[in-house]
DNA sequence: TCACTGTCAAGAGCAGTGCTCTCGGTTTTG
DNA sequence: CAAAACCGAGAGCACTGCTCTTGACAGTGA
C-alpha cells in the first residue's frame, strides 16, 4: 500500500486527470455553468454513472478544478519574480501583470475563482491555502522590501485601531516587517488589483478603459506608489 | 391601442411583473444558476410553456432581472446622498456605504451583476445605460466638489498620457471640471470599491479582514483622499 | 351581428441534466 | 484460494429549457 503502486491505484489516478482535463476544456469553451458530467463521460466513452466513481458530485468535480485554479494563478504569479531581483517596485509589477496575464488567458477558470460562488455550493476549508498564495507573495515582496530599506511607508496611511487593528495581526505574521498601516493597505491594493481584473475580464470596462493595458500599468504603478513602493 | 389600457395588455403586464417578483424571490434562495422556469410557472398556477409568452427565453427573464439589479443599486446609492449637502466626503462615503449595504442586502442580485457572466449570455447594450448610475453618481459628486472648491488634486497623481489620456476623454464629458489624474483615480477606487465588496461577499476575506466593517470604513475614507476628498 | 385576427394557456413531447441503484466481472487483499 | 473491495454497464428517477400543436377567448372591422 505504498505510493500508489498497484495497476487499479495507478489507473485511477490516470482516469482521475484525464477527467480533469476533458472539464478543463469544457470549462475554457463553454463556462463553468455547462460544465456536464455527462459530456466528459461520453467524450471518455464511459457510461455517465463511472464518472461518479471518481467525483462523488459535479460540485466535487468543481472543488477540484478551483483548487487546480488557485494554484495555477499561483505558480503563474510566483514564477513572475526572480529570486534575486533587487527592485520591488519591478517585482511588485511583475506580480500584478503575471495576475492578469493569467486571468486573460485563463477567463472561465479566473471566474470559476474569482467570480461568483457556485449555487448551492460551499467552498471548503481546502481551497483557502491555495487561494491566499498570491496575497502571501505580495506581502513577502514588502516585507522584503522593507528589510532591504526599500518601503518607504506613506505619511498619510492612518495607524489602523479597534477591530481592523486585531484583524491586521494576522498579516504581521506573515510579514513581520511590514508596518500595520501598509498592511491594510496592501489589503485594499489586493482587493483592487483583482477588481480590477474582474471588471476587465467582465465587460465593466467597456466604454471607458476598455482595452485596459495602459490603465492598468498607471494603476499598479500607483497602487505601489500608495504602499510605498516606487 | 394607447398606453395599455385594454384589459390585455393590463394583464400582460402584471403578470410580467409577478414573475419577475417570483424569480426575484427564486433568486434570492437559490442563485441565479437554479433560477427555473417551471418552478416559476409552478408557482404561478401555470403551465411552464405559458411562461414563454411573456419572456421568449431564460435569458430573456435574466437581462430584465439584471437591468432591474443595477437600476435598483443605482437608486440605493442614489438615495444615499441628499440633493443639498455640503460636505462632499461625507455624500462620497454614504454612496460607498449604500453600495455595500444594497449588496449585502441583495447577494444574488449583486451576483448577477457584478459576478461571472452567465455562460452563454450576452450582455444587451441596454444594461450599460444602468450600469453606470454608481461610476456617474461618483463623477458628479467630485465635479461639483471641484466647483465648491472642496476637492484638493493631489500632488503625486500622474498625468495620463496616451492610450490612458484619450480613454479618459470620456470622463471628462461627465466631470469637465475634474482634472484628468483625478478622473484616473476616480475609475480605480471605483474598482477597488466593487472589488472589495466582491471579495467580501465571495468569501475571499474570510481569515483575514471579514468582518468587513472597519476594514470598510477605513478604505473608503483612505480612497477618498485618494482622489483629492478630505 | 358576424367573421376574422391576434393572443393566450394547456398539454404533449424532445433532448438534455445530476444522481442512484443494481448487477456482473475484475482486481486486490488476507 | 476465498473474501473483500472496486469498477463499468445499464436502467431508471426527477428535473431542466424549449418547441409545437390545439382549442378557447378577446378585440376589431365589415
Amino acid at each position: 500500500m505504498n505510493a500508489g503502486r498497484t495497476a487499479r491505484e495507478r489507473a485511477r489516478a490516470e482516469l482521475t486527470e484525464e477527467i480533469k482535463t476533458i472539464a478543463r476544456r469544457q470549462l475554457a469553451t463553454d463556462g463553468a455553468a455547462d460544465l456536464s458530467l455527462r459530456a466528459i463521460s461520453r467524450e471518455l466513452g464511459m457510461v455517465s454513472s463511472a464518472i461518479y466513481r471518481y467525483f462523488p458530485s459535479r460540485d466535487d468535480l468543481l472543488t477540484a478544478l478551483i483548487i487546480d485554479a488557485y494554484d495555477a494563478l499561483g505558480e503563474a504569479a510566483e514564477a513572475a519574480v526572480e529570486p534575486d531581483y533587487d527592485r520591488p517596485l519591478d517585482a511588485w509589477l511583475a506580480v500584478c501583470a503575471a495576475v492578469r496575464d493569467w486571468a486573460r488567458a485563463n477567463p472561465h477558470e479566473y471566474a470559476l475563482i474569482y467570480g461568483s460562488p457556485i449555487s448551492g455550493y460551499q467552498a471548503p476549508q481546502t481551497t483557502v491555502q491555495p487561494a491566499s498564495r498570491v496575497p502571501i507573495l505580495l506581502l513577502g515582496l514588502l516585507d522584503r522590501a522593507q528589510a532591504d530599506g526599500q518601503l518607504v511607508v506613506p505619511g498619510d496611511a492612518p495607524e489602523p485601531d479597534g477591530v481592523l487593528a486585531e484583524q491586521v495581526q494576522v498579516l504581521v505574521a506573515l510579514a513581520p516587517g511590514v508596518p500595520p498601516p501598509v498592511l491594510v493597505r496592501t489589503v485594499i491594493v489586493w482587493t483592487q488589483l483583482f477588481g480590477m481584473i474582474s471588471f476587465e475580464l467582465f465587460g465593466q470596462l467597456v466604454g471607458s478603459m476598455d482595452p485596459a493595458d495602459a490603465f492598468f500599468d498607471s494603476t499598479t504603478r500607483q497602487m505601489a506608489a500608495f504602499v510605498g513602493l516606487s
